[in-house]
DNA sequence: TCATTTAATGTACACGCGTACATTATGGCA
DNA sequence: TGCCATAATGTACGCGTGTACATTAAATGA
């Protein structure tokens, strides 16, 4: 039918090379009949352009299955477009709900898919070397959010250093409130003074506080709620009713004895812990010794985490809108001009709320 | 001291501008008096080089804080040095255990970071559309281990061409038996056929089986189990006693109903349910109806998560090692030297374990 | 019709690195 | 000393884009 001509060669190599050797913006070029800086602005909708030509192009780029490269794309454009997000260390990641950065991690894959970015994971090294700042430097990451951040020093030299560089970050969930990062928190100092009402409402009046470490400002924020509740109420601070645990499962469990004399003695009456692993914990530890939530001491936990359905009874908790903060803390970082709008200034605070189950 | 020279100059370019204007290459060969290529050659340790040159590059690049441009280097050599993980839709996280992928996720982490690569987190489309492939043409992977594959048309269709292609890949917990891909999977028919032999070893002999969606090799694979332990143990399958599920805790919370007037007439007297999740809804549903797991009925779970920790009676279940499954995909992939001679070839399974606890 | 603006396209180069190849230093050996 | 093999380094270019600038085509106005 038709000759073996130049066109029958070219259609050859289409249909059998187009996945051996990538065919580049050239390829497309040649067949449309145009340069290529035309094809570069048709697919990049730059620069007016006749209609007819914008057609030949992406015909003969749906043909050949052309797909430019995004090494070249981010090499030429000088941006990775990668957001990176930096995890704790494998370790740690246990003492953190797993559902917590799943939630999270969701919420900033929502917007950086919609902004066109890729998500980078960023595993923090254990032994303290952390060098964020690289991350930019290499060009490997556009921006970061930095989640399980702890206020330990070498963490604030290296966010010191982002800042110092002007590189775009966003924590989540951790406030460095004499530093003035761009953050997005939660309002856990309302959501601890709601639970402890609550436990005060019930006419509970000696509530013990099971804290996580302070290098979290999280921690300090439900302290300073749990504290507020109980001024409040007239009700005096009673330093033997605060515990610390480290928001492992573990640490609320091996607090069992101490509280469970407490209990027993009559100088607890309810527990706040400031997440629901260490409330589970407790709970365990407390039933193994006899005494039950919700029956002989009321608990609250934190976090909505999965872990306070499946309790029994139920775990009365805070549910931390944890998707919404990803998204936001993404949107921060890749679209500032709604996030702006989206918040009122400053207003970094998302609202929490309690949730009432049968552990109170 | 000094007069003010073009080393002066420098000097200040360096202290001033570096984190300004990225340095480049030129910049170090130029303050150590060498051509950009010895730079190069000292920085990948390629080519005899004299160590005398090799440290006065090193302390160029050290003065000036150089850090190679991944962008550049990714270009120059083609390789984006990311392994792309592809995760189930947003919603469906939910149906696995979010610990499930963590713990994977986490796997695959530490042996990328060892082989020099990074993670590029993809979301699957919720809405078909799911082009692994261009991933690798567009050239922002390189290899990529895929999470929570189902065996619908147009996941066949999207590894079949990833496999066309020449891209490699691994798939975790899914088998396509007739396919031949890389993959790293457990023993799960051994793991299930363990677990009903511990209920059969009690005495049991009415033991139901909710399992997941058909479209995963694992729930077939754990219908094989059951099956095989009822047949060694001369029991009956009675297809009465096999439910369908889809892994949430939501779907086994509602098979109470129907399970709970069976073990109330006699016709069920044990549970084993084809994941954690689903367990612990069905060991919440039946105790809203009155019946307890481990006194009414025996139950097991699989997956070993950390919910099956906390219920009450605590689940007894079957571990699977997500963490090494991680390691081993990654593993797979970027060190198949390695890999082979870590498996028996053929040998993707990993060994589960029952673990006895209360509900049983 | 021609001059002048504006649309549309082409040409040329930078981006920062890896690396093939050319070139120059070095050392061994006769 | 001269020759050769090899070590060490330099030169030059490609990788596939984006885009500034130059050029040409079309449109507008007198």
């Amino acid at each position: 039918m038709y000759a073996c001509t130049l066109n029958d060669e070219d259609s050859l190599e289409h249909s059998l090379f187009r996945r051996l050797w990538n065919i580049s913006r050239k390829e497309v070029a040649k067949l449309a009949g145009v340069s290529e800086a035309t094809v570069s602005r048709v697919l990049n909708n730059v620069g007016p352009m006749k209609e007819k030509t914008r057609e030949r192009v992406l015909k003969a780029a749906a043909e050949l299955g052309y797909v430019p490269s995004a090494l070249a794309q981010q090499f030429a454009r000088r941006r990775s477009g990668n957001v990176g997000v930096i995890l704790p260390a494998v370790p740690k990641v246990h003492l953190f709900s797993t559902y917590y950065f799943s939630e999270i991690l969701s919420g900033i894959g929502e917007t950086a898919k919609r902004c066109g970015y890729d998500l980078l994971l960023i595993f923090r090294e254990p032994e303290g070397a952390r060098d964020y700042a690289k991350l930019f430097r290499m060009q490997k990451i556009d921006a970061c959010i930095v989640l399980g951040s702890r206020d330990v020093p070498e963490e604030r030299a290296a966010l010191a250093e982002l800042k110092a560089g002007g590189h775009p970050f966003c924590l989540v969930n951790q406030r460095y409130d004499d530093e003035r990062y761009e953050t997005v928190d939660a309002d856990h100092l309302a959501g601890s003074r709601e639970a402890v009402r609550h436990l005060l409402a019930q006419g509970k009046r000696k509530v013990a506080f099971v804290n996580g470490p302070e290098e979290y400002s999280n921690s300090a924020d439900r302290l300073e709620g749990y504290l507020a509740a109980l001024a409040e109420a007239g009700v005096e601070r009673e330093d033997e009713r605060i515990f610390a645990g480290n928001y492992s499962r573990k640490s609320g469990y091996e607090l069992a004895g101490t509280i469970a004399e407490r209990i027993r003695g009559g100088g607890i009456d309810a527990v706040f812990a400031a997440n629901d692993r260490m409330a589970i914990g407790l709970l365990q530890g407390l039933r193994e010794r006899g005494i039950e939530a919700g029956d002989h001491y009321a608990l609250v936990g934190y976090d909505d985490s999965d872990g306070s359905r499946i309790t029994s009874p139920r775990l009365s908790t805070v549910a931390v809108p944890f998707y919404e903060m990803g998204r936001m803390a993404a949107a921060r970082l890749l679209e500032p001009e709604l996030g702006d709008s989206a918040l009122q200034d400053g207003g970094t605070m998302l609202p929490v709320s309690f949730i009432r189950r049968e552990t109170s």
